[in-house]
DNA sequence: TCCCTACTATATCGTTTCGATATAGCGGAA
DNA sequence: TTCCGCTATATCGAAACGATATAGTAGGGA
């Protein structure tokens, strides 16, 4: 989940942690706010998995060979701190990654339903990045998480139904179902879009870019646990 | 956050964990779709902590002293299978929880803002449950949240403003801020209600209830991690 | 009759995520 | 000159998740 965030911003530029988290923050605010506990552990299992690679300092810096991890690191610092940075000035030593070949197919990966978890962040993040899709494999994703939610409100709805629930329950499941029903209404818009897009330039597949998607498997009966 | 639910529950009637799920699939839904992955560690969790008690089948049963957890547990079965029991028949062994007085001490504390996090599900919980909160805590809880998410939706609006997202990015954004804008509304609606209702019986404050909330403490500067 | 599927029910395992906290450098204000 | 706020990374314990194992009962069909 975190892995695709993080590989979905690398594939565009190089970046270092905390400014991973700025950048989805800003982009992404609302919908993914992640917080250093998450981040680092998922920069390092990235890393250790050769989907990302580290550079010493922001831009192409030589690497200084592989330095002594612990000792003087002052040394380092000083390189850091003498070399004129782009923008502010006064930082701290920092670790830029950039994305490998391995990562980039394991982002195609995820981004075409590999990467389990349906809930409304991992679609939102797969959305953001739609555009590394093919458009059939979009309105694939488009259509299938429609047919969740629409599956899901109808439980809701029709088990609420005759229940009796005080006024503040009621109003959070109510208040709930309806933004669900927005999402629903805002991936009909999405979706006719993409058909209308589809219609104009049939059959042109985009090069470098997924042309199916994984679909989720028959077993294990929807979104039960177990 | 999930201990608030389940002692939520709990408060009204003694269930099963099974149960627990059902009726938090049913009722909260789309809030709370909780895997048993979580909540068997939770009820055991509680139950360690002395929040809850477990009973061995459904009504009052002489509890059968403290039988041996493993060997022969068919005669324990047997005892359970041929009692008459309400509702459907053909189930399995089952653990039936009660709250206990140091539970509903707990269940306070949490719905008054003791337990940290603030995202949309432990709000949404908390408010569920607000019938067991006095009217001014209840204001609090829904004003704190107003509050949070103005903020929240000013930070990604202007952050957002300038840059350069493409199609799928922004309406992943704008769709997400629009939500937060309804929410906001929704909030709005309840916080006139409560006061209207405030209004009506002044100076009242309900027995055996909350009449304080923990206020956030300004440690720590909104939702940043560290 | 027997098997197979579906449902109720609890438990555990490994992984991910979270929130809190520690550490550290730097620039500017008091 | 000391303290505050910002940038920056790291680690820890707790919590939650998803998958899977286990176990019993009920009902349907071959």
């Amino acid at each position: 989940m975190l892995d695709l965030a993080i590989l979905g911003l690398l594939e565009e530029q190089e970046l270092h942690g905390y400014e991973i988290r700025k950048q989805l923050r800003e982009h992404l605010g609302l919908l993914a706010n992640v917080s250093f506990g998450s981040l680092y552990p998922a920069l390092a299992r990235l890393e250790a998995a050769g989907a990302v690679e580290a550079i010493e300092a922001s831009g192409t810096v030589p690497a200084k060979s592989t330095a002594p991890p612990t000792g003087s690191l002052s040394g380092e610092w000083a390189v850091l701190r003498s070399r004129g940075h782009s923008g502010t000035r006064g930082r701290r030593s920092r670790k830029v990654y950039r994305i490998t070949d391995a990562g980039r197919v394991t982002f195609t990966e995820l981004l075409g339903g590999a990467g389990r978890a349906d809930d409304a962040r991992s679609f939102g993040l797969r959305l953001a990045f739609a555009r590394h899709l093919a458009p059939q494999a979009r309105l694939g994703l488009l259509e299938r998480r429609r047919a969740q939610l629409v599956q899901r409100l109808g439980e809701v709805r029709g088990a609420t139904g005759g229940s009796a629930l005080d006024v503040y329950a009621r109003s959070v499941v109510e208040h709930t179902a309806d933004a669900v029903a927005d999402d629903i209404a805002w991936l009909d818009r999405l979706i006719e879009v993409e058909r209308s897009a589809e219609v104009l330039t049939p059959g042109v597949p985009a090069p470098e870019v997924l042309t199916t998607v994984a679909r989720t498997e028959p077993t294990g009966r929807e979104g039960d646990n177990q």
